[in-house]
DNA sequence: ACCAGGCTGCGACTAAAGTCACTGGCACAC
DNA sequence: GTGTGCCAGTGACTTTAGTCGCAGCCTGGT
């Protein structure tokens, strides 16, 4: 956990911030605040004027949109390292989605007038922001994708499949993974409810292209799954 | 139409780079490409390697998704001074959607490197393409608010609302205006298929809400319409 | 005049998605 | 222990989305 004087260092490591100089990375760390949100609390919610740009030092949060009837859909997952509201603090709206911390996390916040003049003096941190918004800009069109042309059940193995990528230990019967969170916060990640992510879940089981114990899930069959995200609709 | 020799005050004249000097824009202006795409014509495809930054002098654009099963996603229709690509460029990918001509369409090309340079010349450009990328992303938002949260029947309800209020003309009868595409055009910027925006529209008049004949809309009940926004699934 | 091809309107159907209501399990507080 | 509350599984059902096939219409070309 950053103190004071380390806040500097810090931002530093930060893909958004690195290659400055450790006289800009105190500049700028001058500027920046430390906050605390505790698990399940709200940075800030859509439609929300944007008061700056929060960078996670430790911690998770979830960036999301939810409707009038209480459905949610998750937009993004940040961990360390990464940061939420890059871009609304340049073209001056409010926020476009609301943020949540998924456990206790410390934020670096950096103000919207602040993080403006320092882009100006730094045109290269302009760039790497702009790579941020760009990568985050793919993954949006990455969700659109999955919700004009998938099916639940191919959003569901698409996730799946993510986990095991990314978390996954192989083990004699298959690729073994925890499920991050409820079959709730599943279904909120594919845009969908929790009976159609236990549903699905079970069917697969029961295809024999999975092993689930819990929240523990083994991948039986990888080409099957895989094959389901070909098939049409 | 710019000729070459106006290409300068034609870049002066959009949003992304108001406010540079006539120097500045002609050095921007001698870098510029000037392309033709015919109506229809692709531009490129979700995948290429990016190349530069397109900027619309005249004509429309289209930007969408395509499934390996035919269907459609629009992101973005993007008009006269409007720009495509200027994330790609940025953070080094390839293009993650296509762009195709919706008419024919001129077209100013600046080239990924020449565009990175005058960035890092003019920190004030890059705060710019920002504002414009943060417009994007809030639209791309919006899509994936309404494919999450809506049916058919609101997504049509709120691209038909958008229409008569962008295009709407008074009339006794109400708000009249004509659908810019065919019901496939529709069909594919709300992420469905033809069909269901044939029967939809005529279901909306069946319900006295709307009075359709071939392209031509005229709405009878706007507060109906935006009853059904707000009415839950 | 006539034909070809794109656009539109249906009807009948299938398949997904979502809703509702209920059950049982598990964990934590008291 | 014993509630209390969250979580997962499931059956029965309704609604929405999407598919297929076809017929009518208008347009532009020959």
């Amino acid at each position: 956990m950053p103190e004071p004087a380390n806040v500097a260092s810090a931002l530093g490591a930060l893909p958004l911030f690195s290659g400055l100089s450790p006289d800009e990375l105190r500049l700028l760390a001058a500027h920046a605040v430390r906050k605390r949100f505790a698990q399940g609390e709200l940075l800030f919610s859509e439609g929300d004027p944007c008061r700056g740009l929060h960078i996670i030092a430790t911690g998770k949060l979830r960036i999301f949109k939810s409707s009038s009837s209480g459905r949610e859909q998750v937009l993004a997952v940040e961990g360390p390292g990464g940061s939420v509201a890059e871009l609304p603090v340049f073209d001056g709206g409010s926020y476009p989605a609301s943020v949540s911390a998924v456990e206790d996390s410390q934020i670096l916040f950096i103000s919207r007038d602040e993080l403006r003049r320092f882009c100006l003096d730094h045109p290269e941190v302009a760039l790497k922001i702009l790579a941020v918004v760009g990568a985050r800009l793919r993954r949006l069109v990455g969700i659109i994708e999955e919700l004009s042309f998938a099916t639940v059940r191919q959003r569901l193995v698409a996730a799946l499949l993510r986990l095991a990528q990314n978390e996954g230990t192989r083990t004699p019967q298959g690729i073994e993974f925890q499920l991050p969170g409820t079959h709730q916060d599943l279904a909120h990640q594919l845009g969908t409810v929790r009976e159609l992510v236990s549903r699905n879940l079970m069917r697969l089981q029961a295809e024999g292209l999975l092993h689930v114990e819990a929240r523990s899930i083994v991948v039986r069959d990888m080409p099957g799954l895989t094959a389901i995200l070909e098939s049409n609709p």
